[in-house]
DNA sequence: CGCAGCATTGAGTTAGGTCAAAAGGAGTGG
DNA sequence: CCACTCCTTTTGACCTAACTCAATGCTGCG
């Protein structure tokens, strides 16, 4: 059978990231049923949409390969980039509450995602307990994250949002395999402002500032972390500022 | 059999608030096994904690009666309110994907809730569908509720966020019956400051600028709102201050 | 090579924060 | 019932972190 050109059959069973968007584990016959669950990739080229506000729900999509950003949009043309996502994380979670997504979600580089329909995943976590667990831990890692990006939103001064957004994502992409201290931003000082509540003159003066102290090596999307210690001061204690 | 003085045993059937918290359109026999969700009532008493910070999750809660606050705390000590629930709400949703809950839940007022240990849900949600969408549905609608939040803290201005607050308040307590134009505050400026990521003086200032436009009525806690439509445009087009 | 989008930097403005004082209520005990 | 205390709220004066506007400089892509 031909797929269409930008969709391919694939099977986690054999994911190397596997261990990052499904439980672990599990049983050989419980694997070949999860394979089931992905109907087909999808290729996501650099500023395509994945799924836009007020588009139909019909499945979750794990990120293979790419980076995607995802936010809402105001009535007025606002809009507010409410997460950076990378491989083994799972988006469109949005809108299983009204069967309908609630904001964009835009790859910030050439991506592929598996595709999910959400039927068969509720059909088979009601039959593979670690299945069904592993998708409600998913959503509530979703709210924990989101309660510490209002954290960050609501109290936090223009430093420390920068940093801790550094650090965590230096640390997710070390989960990855990347470096610790060293990584390329898929976004641009807009787009992490709006994450981070600023604008974009603040955040590129708050780079700059990082590399005054010596904290950062900045050229433009390339960053270099010289003293993760200072990077995390900043975030735990906000009076440490000169 | 006798119960300790400050739990009591209960049916979701016959609750008048099943409807917000239970899935619509069970059969009898499925209604039934509903029941066996919810193992005891607790009270908890204004200011007192209903789960914290690094405590064991077990149980989901349903709030019966009250209204509760919940709170991330950073290490330095500033905390941030992530929200206010009341009656027919469902909190603890943070507590699921480390086993442990990662924020504070406060009774602003003398409250009751519904304790409804989480592994008898997972388990019942394997053989009822009905409940199985209707868990996913209520952490998509948190993680739809926190994106509207994040929009508000990261993007809007004092009165937008305040507006946005109060709307969003009187809705829901319209929706469980209470006016449409008037309420009591159960929580202070400063919980709302914090909740709105603003000083609790800004809130204060910011709702006696209301007043003098004539949009609402302010005696301490008591709001009343004189002209919605006012605050919903400031909600939908900030430009239009003078 | 030249253009368009992105990033940096400077100068001046402002929304909201900070600090301080005073006043209004709610609860308690005499 | 009143007096007292404590907590919350309001308001004023001043300050500052971040925003706005504007100019200039990169750089990667066609």
């Amino acid at each position: 059978m031909l797929l269409k050109a930008d969709t391919l059959k694939v099977a986690c069973s054999n994911c190397n990231l596997r261990e990052l968007c499904m439980p672990v584990g599990l049983s050989e016959t419980e694997l070949q049923r999860i394979d089931d669950l992905v109907a087909v990739r999808r290729r996501v080229k650099r500023g395509a949409t994945l799924f836009s506000n007020g588009e139909k729900f019909t499945s979750l999509y794990a990120i293979r390969t790419g980076f995607f950003k995802t936010c809402v949009v105001t009535e007025d043309g606002r809009d507010q980039v409410t997460g950076f996502q990378m491989a083994g994380e799972i988006i469109g979670l949005d809108g299983i509450v009204h069967e309908h997504h609630t904001c964009d979600a835009i790859a910030l580089e050439d991506a592929e995602v598996c595709v999910m329909p959400f039927h068969r995943i509720e059909e088979l976590s009601r039959e593979v307990g670690a299945l069904q667990h592993h998708v409600h831990k998913i959503m509530s890692r979703e709210i924990v994250r989101e309660n510490g990006v209002m954290l960050l939103l609501g109290s936090m001064r223009a430093e420390e949002r920068l940093a801790a957004f550094l650090l965590n994502l230096v640390q997710r992409l070390h989960a990855r395999g990347f470096s610790q201290s060293e990584l390329v931003l898929r976004m641009t000082r807009e787009e992490i402002g709006s994450y981070l509540g600023l604008k974009l003159e603040t955040v590129s003066r708050t780079f700059s500032k990082f590399v005054e102290e010596g904290i950062c090596d900045v050229r433009q999307r390339h960053v270099r972390i010289l003293n993760p210690e200072a990077l995390k001061a900043i975030v735990n204690n906000p009076s440490c500022r000169d």
